[in-house]
DNA sequence: TTGTCGATTGAG
DNA sequence: TCAATCGACAAT
């Protein structure tokens, strides 16, 4: 089934799912490659403490608020890429970060890309399994913010579903978000089971816990 | 203008 | 377990 911007134009929660086992294929550098996405992370916006969109609308977010169906990439950490599709009504901040991949096509690409910056090679399980190293291997960087993933003539391109559709696929997995201390209750990453691209789980960094005031308030 | 910290990764 | 490395944003 072909992927409409309607389908993701529900909240992120109601996206991520739906984007477990979609095909995404990037040209850019007039290398193809092609993945299928294994897990991927639901970020909200005003009601979504972690999220980049929580206290508004800012330059490096503003995709976010757009419509839905657009690539919003990130740097972090002072080196790594990170890439989301912005989901949602627009006027509503909203985006899905993908953060894990199979590769189907374009793996040489891929490898030679990820030996590029690390000087080393990696398992192919391993390639696009995390949100920097996906970005990596489809040669994402903050240029490519904006693009239309549903633009038949973009680089970068949401192509299809599962045969399921519209619907989520019938088994998935969910659990805490990867690394992310805010809001760390909610279950919004979703994966696929059995997927050796599907990253591990890390807790989320230092919450700075107020004092440690262990005695009882007054 | 300055200081803090991060939706991470790879080496040791 | 920890360093790398710098842009965004809150605080000054």
């Amino acid at each position: 089934m072909r992927i409409d911007r309607e389908l993701l134009s529900g909240s992120a929660l109601q996206v991520a799912p739906v984007l477990l086992g979609a095909t995404l294929v990037s040209s850019i550098g007039g290398a193809e490659v092609l993945v299928r996405i294994t897990e991927v992370e639901a970020y909200e916006g005003a009601l979504d403490a972690a999220s980049h969109a929580f206290r508004g609308q800012t330059k490096r977010n503003a995709v976010m608020f757009g419509e839905a169906g657009r690539l919003y990439c990130y740097f972090v950490y002072g080196m790594h890429w990170c890439a989301n599709i912005t989901c949602g009504r627009p006027g509503t901040a909203a985006a899905v970060l993908l953060r894990a991949a199979r590769i189907l096509d374009g793996e040489p690409v891929a490898q030679a890309r990820t030996v590029a910056r690390t000087q080393s090679r990696h398992s192919p399980a391993k390639l696009a399994s995390g949100p920097a190293r996906l970005a990596r291997v489809l040669g994402l960087t903050g240029e490519h913010t904006g693009l239309d993933l549903l633009d038949r003539r973009s680089p970068v391109q949401l192509t299809a579903l599962p045969a399921a559709g519209a619907e989520p696929p019938a088994d998935y997995r969910t659990g805490p978000r990867v690394g992310v201390a805010a809001a760390a209750e909610h279950p919004w990453r979703f994966w696929l089971p059995d997927e050796p691209s599907v990253s591990a789980y890390r807790p989320g960094g230092r919450k700075r816990v107020a004092a440690t005031r262990q005695t009882d308030a007054p």
